[in-house]
DNA sequence: AACGATCTGGACTGTTCAGTAAAGAACCCT
DNA sequence: AGGGTTCTTTACTGAACAGTCCAGATCGTT
């Protein structure tokens, strides 16, 4: 047995991955990644390979506390689904407003830069996008169950326009949409999902949101 | 009066826009530009100064070419409003389906990675989104009138939503969503926007899309 | 307390990058 | 047809890059 790491693994893998997620693949340096986990290249690469396996382990950490988190904040009783369903997006919105630098998730970043270019990063983010879809779809299925969508619609068509939607706005945060009107996009997109046939009469523009701020 | 240029200026900016939207700006090389160009870098700094500066040239061309394209699909009649916004949408898909190797369209790309790093790059995406935007928004206004869309409805907050589902569908192409799903969102997000309240009962689930391709 | 295995960090290497400069080729005008 | 101007190409430069290596520090074990 000899010295142990003097490092917590998944505190480096946090800041490599903002580190990769602030300036690129190929805008990231080993040096900026050094400076920003305050460890050598030297300790880098034993522990954890060169660039781009050191990329693929945040990316790896980054997805599985993201999967994580989006199957915990959508899990929950029938009855408050699509108030979780606007929660969720309403927070997302939220915490990239208020990172000091706004930062776009690490999804959204890359499934732009590296589609067609790396495989695996892309077979991860596949990964990612069919977990956030299906815990999106369960809470579609959710709000079904409990009468505030139509049961004939296709809750994975319903999840994959609201990924689109995260997806999108995750992007134009970044050429300085503001709060208020990301919060009215996400407010549209939720009163266009299709109501169940019934007494009650469907008024979309007038129509209250599933809960207020 | 000495030798003219050999080239033509809209087609080198092309290829350049084509190899920038390829591999990222900091993944293009000059000698990348200069293969796809057949130019020289002395040419091209002559021509259109440094890298950022060529960046940016192509980015202005593109997004002006953009911008006129937009603004061309959407105009018309009234009538036909609607089918020109599903069309607008399927278009956009299927070029970007159609392209050899799938690349995301430059202000998708470009938007999350130059946000917060190239004030200038980001001034001219912020340019070319208030103009799609504007151009869905006066689509949308001819919808209004013409009784397919609550007249209530605040037709910006809309435009914004479609840009928001366009460039989120750009992303995620990118991924290996196939052409079916995606029309299937698109046709979604369509059947979502307000309908005018009135004899007519809303069946959001049911309903036909707009067009059938 | 001393040993040995492991971690650590800085120096090193070959490569590639953006940008420059100068020599040579091509073209318009007179 | 020739002169002068502009374009084009090649070779060059200093900096920055990813990746390697090794000497020294650190810690569990015996």
């Amino acid at each position: 047995m000899g010295r142990p790491p003097g490092f917590d693994r998944r505190e480096v893998l946090a800041a490599v991955e903002r580190e990769f997620r602030k300036s690129g693949y190929d805008g990231t340096t080993l040096d900026d990644i050094s400076a920003a986990t305050g460890l050598g290249r030297g300790s880098l690469y034993a522990a954890f390979g060169d660039k781009h396996a050191l990329f693929l382990a945040a990316l790896g950490d980054y997805c599985d506390q993201d999967e994580a988190s989006d199957a915990a904040a959508l899990e929950g009783p029938d009855e408050t689904a699509m108030e979780r369903l606007r929660a969720y997006l309403i927070d997302s919105v939220d915490r990239q407003l208020n990172d000091p630098e706004q930062l776009a998730c690490m999804a959204s970043r890359f499934t732009v830069e590296l589609a067609g270019r790396d495989q695996e990063a892309t077979a991860r983010l596949r990964h990612g996008f069919d977990a956030q879809r299906a815990a999106l779809a369960g809470c579609l299925r959710a709000a079904q169950r409990n009468g505030d969508l139509d049961p004939a619609a296709e809750p994975v068509t319903l999840a994959t326009l609201l990924v689109v939607g995260f997806r999108g706005i995750s992007s134009l945060i970044g050429i300085g949409l503001d709060r208020a009107e990301l919060v009215a996009v996400i407010d549209a997109i939720l009163a266009g999902l299709p109501r169940p046939p019934g007494p009650r009469v469907h008024q979309a523009a007038t129509q209250e949101p599933y809960s207020q701020v």
